[in-house]
DNA sequence: GTCTATATAATGATAGAC
DNA sequence: GTCTATCATTATATAGAC
């Protein structure tokens, strides 16, 4: 009720407000323990009692989304202000790098597992761009066509974060907050098997393709 | 106390106890539901009391550790049995058509999430066998060499696995414990690109490579 | 081996004072 | 907006009878 005029009689940014906190607070947790992290840690954390948390967003449940779409919004700025060529990995990583962001990325990563609302607007919008960055590399001719574009983007886009998601839960990083390190991790192992996989591909012919094309596309009657 | 007698007393095979009943029964709604369900749910399931599952494994932990090594060994033994040049794929989709092994199936797949000790013994084993497929593929030229098959096996084997998990995340079938299905939906999305990678990779000359080999690998002073 | 009854701890959420 | 106090639920786990 009286939240108007509140907000007039505060002169700062806008977004400072104690509700704001509360929700970078939920988000830091949220990315190093995962979404098990109780509403009083979290309280504890922000330094204020559970009852406010709940006062504020009516529930676990509306704080997530709160935090859900706070991150996506946030991420899709960075990715406006990237240079277009960069790889998911990299963006990620630079973004990680910022002590201020790197929560950004950990929670979009817990949520990619979790699978929920943001998970798929997260992928949608790095499969989008994907999308452009192979049809432009296509049309350099540096990038080999595929016979369904689409479908190529999604699944390297899939396949690019989902190997980084398990081999990530198969050797968690010492501090699960430092993303940016738990990366460097990541290249070390996969860096050059992923590379040469790019480049060569695994095969030495078309054999295995051709099959592919020939009973599975378009099976013999 | 008295285990050892009726051990005796008992002609059946000695895996068919109630014991083992409760352990697999366990293993379905873990595979079913993930690791959240309660050992109510899992009593009420087998039809006993709460008490009686925590009798017999001392503690939730205790029940999953039995599920683990038990699950590890059984698909340890399928993959004995199975045909050697089978891929992962194939013989996880072959043992899910099963109605027996299915939760089986199901149960590898969460713990592969959760990243436990089972989700190691599990990956271990498949990179060893993709190992020991990829050098035969070397040997008989139908696969390039690597300049780390350690690494690419392992790297393959993790990227195959995680792309599954993170697909089937984002696109969860009406029937969680039909694996198969679940299986049959994740090729029809993404096996063309997945093969077009296999056998043609993503670029069309090697300049990626050599620049990640150049760099990375034997940086500049 | 199996049960009932209970202890104990933690969780999300609410009521109401200030 | 913020708190204290409390509720209702659920979880794992234990004690002890049968």
């Amino acid at each position: 009720m009286r939240s108007a005029l509140r907000s007039t009689k505060s002169g700062r940014s806008p977004d400072i407000t104690a509700r704001a906190h509360l929700r970078d607070t939920a988000i830091a947790l949220f990315s190093h323990e995962g979404f098990r992290v109780s509403v009083r840690a979290i309280a504890e954390a922000a330094g204020v009692s559970p009852a406010l948390v709940l006062h504020h967003f009516g529930s676990k449940d509306g704080l997530r989304q709160e935090c859900d779409t706070f991150v996506l919004a946030r991420i899709r700025e960075y990715k406006e202000d990237a240079v277009r060529r960069s790889t998911p990995g990299e963006l990620l990583s630079r973004m990680a790098a910022m002590d201020e962001s790197a929560p950004l990325v950990g929670y979009a990563l817990r949520s990619l597992q979790a699978g929920g609302e943001l998970a798929h607007s997260f992928i949608e919008h790095f499969v989008a761009d994907a999308e452009e960055w192979l049809a432009q590399g296509v049309a350099a001719g540096t990038i080999r066509p595929s016979l369904d574009e689409k479908a190529r983007a999604r699944y390297l886009t899939i396949q690019g974060f989902g190997s980084m998601l398990l081999d990530l839960a198969l050797n968690p990083p010492a501090d699960p907050g430092d993303f940016a390190a738990a990366m460097r991790g990541y290249l070390a192992r996969n860096g050059l098997p992923s590379t040469e996989l790019l480049t060569q591909g695994l095969m030495t012919d078309r054999t295995m393709l051709d099959a592919y094309l020939l009973y599975v596309v378009d099976p013999p009657a």
